[in-house]
DNA sequence: TTGCAGAATATAGTATTACTATAATTTAGA
DNA sequence: TCTAAATTATAGTAATACTATATTCTGCAA
């Protein structure tokens, strides 16, 4: 692990060169992210990113060996960047059902920054993460980069969740099981509600409500609360 | 559609020429699975499926356009035939509770089958749908794809879980979600376990009872019913 | 201001992929 | 047995996913 530009740290084996360290480095990151967005991964390529992001290809590939550790790099910038959200936003609460309620209503609902400062949108960033995340750990490589740590963030936020559940209900039996369900049907619930609606009961794309109200319901049945 | 070997119709889109209309057809099913299973989707390759089946590239292209159809026939074929699992199952159950009780059990866990008559085993088939099942429809064509009703079985098992979630509680106020919830989850997981156990509680790549009881607990918790 | 290291580029090349095309051969059914 | 369809053998194309290397640019230290 080295730092880099972000007020937390990234794993330093995704990138053979940190790309926050300059200007080459960060137009890969920012076209490379609305690129994916735009093409799907299947579809995206080094010669497409280079052309968009106005460098060569052999740039691109001094800054990551190739695309699914430029993948892996957003996903674990995402999480890491969401349970830091979660712990801000959870900070001031001191009852641990309205922490843990916050706590899925921000995973669920990015709270809109009216200034993003980052090199990506963090909306951008979501998106990239609803598409094609989970294609960062369904792939034939996963035991071997799970070992290099890849996915710790992602395993961080669930565990963070999962506490908050303990202490809600300490003598819940699957709250890891029951923290992975909410962030993952938090994620995949919207790609369905934009493309396979049927699959859902709000069919607007923009039924953000909706979902939050389906989570937060899971989450008060699991719990055996009265909302 | 066109009718083909199974008991019941896959979409004739997905194919150019049906494939359980002859050997060499069956061959390329057959030898698809083990092989996509094996390397992933991205590893796969027409070339190593030529190899692999004992017949040349060309007769590969004879029966599919590409590989994206192939996986999307997995896909077809794995839903539709759990659907028909879920029927078959749930038939002699009077008792509406006892019915969506069996369904997720079948649902999470695929009865084994003596003698597997399929061109492939179900087991293979259902691991196949659990590594590379997102990737049918986390796709830059998805809304394509589902023009053409490639989902539609996928659908349909959703809504006829979710229809039984409102036999049992007629005023649930989001049938499908949960079912989608319950249906991807039950995969998600088992692959969680095998390969990123720190996401479940049971990291026991066999622990298919904590499984299936958190699944049966969150249905119980949803629907108000104590178990 | 020069000099130098490191960053980025330009250019080129390789092995492989994802197909498509076509002529020749094999096979299966009427 | 004939014929049409199925399959093969073979070849080819455009693109991909890199790797390599020599050259140019840029920022900063002496």
């Amino acid at each position: 692990m080295t730092t880099s530009k972000y007020s937390f740290t990234l794993n330093s084996d995704l990138y053979l060169k940190d790309p926050t360290s300059s200007v080459a480095g960060r137009k890969v990151i920012a076209s490379g992210a609305k690129l994916i967005l735009e093409t799907g991964m299947e579809a995206f390529t080094a010669k497409k990113l280079a052309a968009a992001a106005g460098i060569t290809e052999a740039t691109v590939y001094k800054y990551f060996a190739n695309k699914q550790r430029l993948l892996q790099y957003y996903f674990q910038l995402y999480w890491t960047w969401l349970e830091q959200q979660v712990k801000v936003f959870t900070a001031i609460e001191t009852d641990p059902l309205q922490s843990l309620i916050k706590a899925v209503r921000v995973i669920s609902n990015i709270p809109a920054v009216a200034a993003d400062p980052g090199v990506i949108s963090k909306q951008d960033l979501r998106d990239l993460v609803i598409n094609e995340g989970s294609k960062a750990y369904y792939h034939a490589q996963v035991d071997e980069d799970n070992a290099k740590r890849f996915f710790a963030p992602y395993k961080s936020i669930t565990a963070l969740l999962a506490e908050m559940i303990l202490a809600v209900k300490p003598d819940e039996k699957y709250p890891l099981a029951l923290a992975t369900t909410i962030i993952e049907m938090s994620h995949s619930l919207k790609y369905y509600a934009k493309h396979l609606p049927a699959l859902t009961d709000f069919p607007q794309e923009t039924d953000q409500v909706k979902l939050d109200d389906f989570l937060l319901q899971l989450l008060y049945n699991s719990l055996k609360i009265k909302p």
